[in-house]
DNA sequence: GAACATTTGTCCGTATGTATC
DNA sequence: CGATACATACGGACAAATGTT
């Protein structure tokens, strides 16, 4: 593979080596933003490793500064790197591959996907129903609920915050034992509620409020994905509604029918 | 049903008519905020009306300005209005449901809504594959592919815009015809491909881009989501793959497994 | 572009009820 | 019981955005 200029510092005379060709049809700043993708993708350049100041690897492809911009604009666009003034521009992490599906629980697809899950447990209070959740969980309004607020993380770092209810009657203590264990698929499991699937999930996004921002540690304007999901026990009666926020940059949902 | 002051304007001595009741253990602005939630769903309020001053609500229910602005703001974070300085207080209309399954498609989803639906070609070109169109369509590098840029509205209110790309050699003169017709299912139905199905589907969000924001007439900082798809053809064989950018303040994605 | 009215957004301070230690 | 902290509610003033003249 045509790597990207590894010796910037190293060899000075080497500046012209990774030169991008010119007059072949297509821009140079697609050929360079191509150039670094396939690097990251590679793993030539790791998660949150800084890259060359611009003026080294503009001078490296050959290129002005300018035109070296426009590549890491593309680059930046897509999502794979984040420039900051003042301290240089780096790799991001790739998003958490974040399967769903009719049985999909959050501590499977974290541990699938290398990582360590955890659900810190943030409240949980007992109230009636409100006009919303008792259409969600088909019960009167009213009804006495278990509202649970957690946040999830993977590895330490904030993957999503949200609220779940429950219907009071059918999960006794289950925020004491969620508390205890870290997970609501194993709290639910000592219940003896362990078979529920996905009935429906609906998505949307917004900019981060203050809350998100704070339990997210995300940044003023950056944006979530508000899940709203409803799962149901097999003789269909729901079992909990929720609304989740997920730090957009740090997941992709992925559905597969 | 108990509405909220309809008679603002009209009799200056009802101000006290609809005043919310105090020392009932239920705080004023939540009373104001679930009164004038269920006004909104029973259609006192139409999607796009302006609510009367938060001078005159506060008045009508009987209190401070400050706590009616708590009320608006409940009711704003749950996405039922939008206030702009200036201009006013105004009911949003409720997100598109945009039902996501292995075989809808974007004329049906429309349609099932009661709206009209319209793909407005942008661009059409014929170019190399590059390294990840090549990976999603499962063809070797630099093979033809047709790119076919595009925006969908739904009663002239744009919804998404986005690129999806095609195995040129499987889908010749695919653009013509999607430019004459306005819909993509039937310019494939034209060439005998009506039978394709939704492989998989993956999303992420974050703040809109300056292209977005023109083709989709949203505002600065607004969220998009975008949603990168692979569509198959019966042999397993990659029809399309695509990526789109949704304004995320106008649909709600549904995904039922 | 300037002046103006309208409306929302933000800040100051104060008082009160309620839950907690 | 008091001390304390917090959310609620109120009052006033001004800033910022918008639309109109």
């Amino acid at each position: 593979m045509a790597g990207s200029p590894e010796n910037v510092r190293a060899d000075g005379h080497s500046q012209m080596t990774d030169a991008v060709p010119r007059g072949t049809g297509v821009t140079l700043w697609r050929q360079i933003a191509e150039r670094l993708e396939a690097d990251i993708a590679a793993g030539r350049w790791q998660p949150g490793e800084r890259l060359p100041v611009e003026a080294e690897l503009a001078s490296a492809f050959g290129v002005n500064r300018h035109t070296l911009r426009r590549a890491l604009a593309a680059l930046a666009e897509a999502g794979l790197i984040e420039a900051t003034a003042g301290r240089g521009t780096f790799v991001k992490a790739p998003p958490l591959r974040y399967p769903i599906g009719p049985r999909t629980r959050f501590s499977e697809i974290v541990t699938a996907g290398g990582r360590w899950p955890f659900g810190r447990f943030l409240e949980a209070r007992v109230e009636p129903a409100d006009a919303e959740v008792a259409r969600e969980l088909d019960i009167p309004q009213g009804t006495d609920v278990l509202r649970i607020e957690s946040i999830h993380e993977a590895d330490g770092v904030p993957i999503s915050c949200g609220i779940a209810w429950f219907a009071a009657a059918r999960c006794p203590d289950l925020d004491l034992i969620y508390a205890a264990t870290g997970s609501l698929t194993r709290a639910l499991a000592t219940l003896g509620i362990e078979d529920f699937r996905r009935r429906e999930t609906r998505i949307t996004a917004r900019p981060a409020n203050a809350r998100e921002m704070e339990q997210l540690s995300i940044a003023a304007g950056r944006s979530v994905i508000v899940l709203e999901r409803v799962d149901v026990e097999p003789n269909g009666r729901p079992l909990q509604w929720g609304r989740s926020s997920f730090a957009a940059d740090r997941v992709q949902l992925v559905f597969k029918p």
